[in-house]
DNA sequence: CTGTTAATGAGATTCTTTCGCATATTCTGA
DNA sequence: TCAGAATATGCGAAAGAATCTCATTAACAG
């Protein structure tokens, strides 16, 4: 990902931009709120608003750069679009989330949205559960 | 469902546990917000705080009376929980809300939960599009 | 460099949901 | 039937997430 695509997106090149873009290209916290990236942005010692984290977030996620999801337990996270669709196991302990795609139930969904009349747009799927770390099973 | 079932949840039969049981038992608005019961509950010149409408839903949906959605769009919806799981599809023009079952996807999902070590305790499918109504596709 | 235009930060604001508490209602069992 | 204890209610305040307003600042085309 690159401050290319943001020209590309018709948004000029900011600070805040790159380094929120900086923030989402990592894989270990693929899936972050809006007040993750605000806290690791000031944690590292960046002045920057809260509010313009949200703008940032839906600008790209407006530029197709982003996904937002709603899992369980208010804030929304988003992560970079890395291009293709998946979906979500969530773990209700520790918060770990597992990225998915499955064919057949992707296509069991368009064939339920053609029998119901309906054109989808989007979907969300998210399972969620306790993860295999033992501290989750207890 | 009869308000024995606020019993044996260990509720008092209360008037607005009664009305709001009441409204959750139209089949019409299958799903409702706690506001639209609210005000449908006002409208019809009963006394009730929104505060209280949200304190019932949220004691039934811990009796297993009632099942809490999070389609797009603010609000909950509330439904009465009719004994068998199902998963929704939701017009984005007109807000109609169709059910569906299909356990294939139900199977697949406990398969992936297996495969990645999970223990599935819940799970979320809403498939988002325009329904077949004219004035939704244009 | 400089002007125009867009973006930012801070705080106020909206919206949904929950809390706290004084008052009112249930329901038990005398 | 009627206390009295235990719960529930309504109201307003409060919390939490996300957006908006607006004066100030930064980006970038020329
Ligand atoms: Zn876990
Ligand atoms: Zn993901
Ligand atoms: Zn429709
Ligand atoms: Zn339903």
């Amino acid at each position: 990902m690159e401050t290319s695509d943001l020209k590309k997106a018709g948004l000029k090149i900011t600070l805040p931009r790159t380094k929120i873009l900086g923030l989402l290209e990592q894989c270990d916290p693929r899936h972050q709120s809006a007040e993750d990236i605000y806290r690791s942005l000031i944690d590292a010692g960046e002045e920057i608003g809260l509010a313009t984290v949200y703008r940032v977030l839906t600008q790209f996620e407006a530029a197709g750069l982003v996904n937002r999801h709603h899992f369980e337990g208010g804030q929304a996270v988003f992560e970079l679009n890395h291009g293709y669709h998946h979906d979500h196991l969530v773990c209700i302990k520790c918060g770990k989330v597992v990225e998915f795609v499955d064919s057949m139930i992707e296509e069991r969904q368009r064939q339920i949205a053609r029998d119901k009349g309906f054109e989808i747009t989007e979907h969300s799927l998210i399972i969620y559960g306790r993860c295999s770390d033992p501290q989750c099973r207890k």
